[in-house]
DNA sequence: ACAAAAAAGGGTATATTTCCCCTTGCCGGA
DNA sequence: TCCGGCAAGGGGAAATATACCCTTTTTTGT
């Protein structure tokens, strides 16, 4: 058997069952191997650490992982590793995560509804040519470019605001919470609203949220 | 090759990626064969309609799917097709769906960081005794049946007001968007504050928010 | 027909929103 | 060096919106 003619794979994904069944479909492609799984961004980063010699053809790396997830990993091998050839997968087409991964050094992002004939597609585009990208993340990066002009930048004291604000606590608890005159909260409120183009605190609820500032 | 003796498994989810790859998995266990795939609940049921004598020994029902999702399909297998099996698959833990989609006649609840080694003993189970149930699971079972006495229940209205609620409008423009006067609405308020115990329009948005009445 | 909800109203105290103005300190260009 | 500009912090006052009482009228289910 010639597996070291093989291109070598790792996949980091925390769903077991999708990972094992992954390596099976990528088998059947024929000219892959799958050479080890891991389960989260830190012991893949282990790996590699221990390992540096190894060749590898290529990454699948999930986005939503416990412990280090996908995009902490993918800073990390920006840093550390930026020879490694990532593609990352998702259930999460979230602009904003998918901007991140690919300004992090991910080759290509694809959504885990993808057919596996796209998938394999995309392994080969991605170990060829360096890239693969779908209409939807090419349109993001298209969308990206045209508005990164006007936007919007929060100063820290803003987000301590608006996490304050999305509490039950009025503006007068907020100010002596963040030791300021009520006065001046009210001017961030303010800025904030005309920032944001709201007009109620209900808003900015919903925008916070919106922009992951406050979990809920 | 005697197939025709194998267990036949259907898969519904939407990750055609996970779908394909677990069909691997599967038929590697070597007792079952996947007889069909569907990408959401809706060509599923489709299918089932047209064909209601195929023999079929188990459904793995994606929890989280577009257009018909797990919830609303295992609805409707309950009360179309209550004989068929169903283990129920998702990366969600939330108890809520967990709950409704057991007392909707799911026999088995899976999250997909699952090994394959329990998913098969999960399957062997289902078919075999019937049922099969993680720790998880029957602790929120457990849970559920301690907590069923005081839970919340709104009513439509209600529902509707929150809604609203969740929106820049004034309480005045909800009351004429509901048709009705604007102290029927501060009615509605001051229930829902009494009853979620909270204090504030925004403690009534964070409530709507984490209990998925809205979305953002 | 009667009790229980639902809907609506009155009144009042705070909270929130909006607009316009003031100080202080810092920074960059003339 | 001086001066304008600008950002952060703070202020007055007025108009709305919210929150919390408690009462009355209408519907509604049985």
């Amino acid at each position: 058997m010639k597996t070291n003619l093989k291109r070598k794979i790792i996949i980091v994904d925390d769903h077991l069952l999708f990972s094992q069944s992954l390596e099976l479909l990528i088998k059947s492609f024929g000219d892959y191997e799958v050479i080890e799984r891991f389960e989260n961004g830190k012991v893949f980063i282990d790996y590699l650490e221990e390992n540096n010699s190894t060749e590898i053809d290529l990454i699948l790396l999930d986005v939503n992982m416990p412990v280090l997830d996908g995009l902490s990993t993918m800073q990390w091998l920006k840093d550390n590793r930026p020879d490694l050839k990532v593609i990352a997968l998702s259930v999460n087409d979230d602009e904003e995560i998918i901007i991140k991964m690919i300004t992090n050094g991910a080759k290509g992002y694809l959504l885990k509804d993808t057919s596996p004939e796209i998938f394999k597609e995309a392994i080969e585009c991605v170990i060829e040519k360096g890239f693969y990208f779908t209409e939807l993340v090419s349109g993001m990066l298209i969308n990206k470019v045209n508005s990164d002009n006007k936007k919007i930048c929060l100063k820290e004291k803003e987000i301590v605001f608006i996490k304050h604000a999305c509490t039950e606590m009025t503006y007068k608890e907020i100010a002596s919470e963040m030791c300021l005159s009520p006065k001046t909260i009210d001017g961030y409120r303010e800025s904030l609203f005309d920032k944001l183009e709201i007009k109620t605190r209900i808003g900015l609820v919903l925008y916070a949220i919106k922009h992951k500032i406050v979990f809920v």
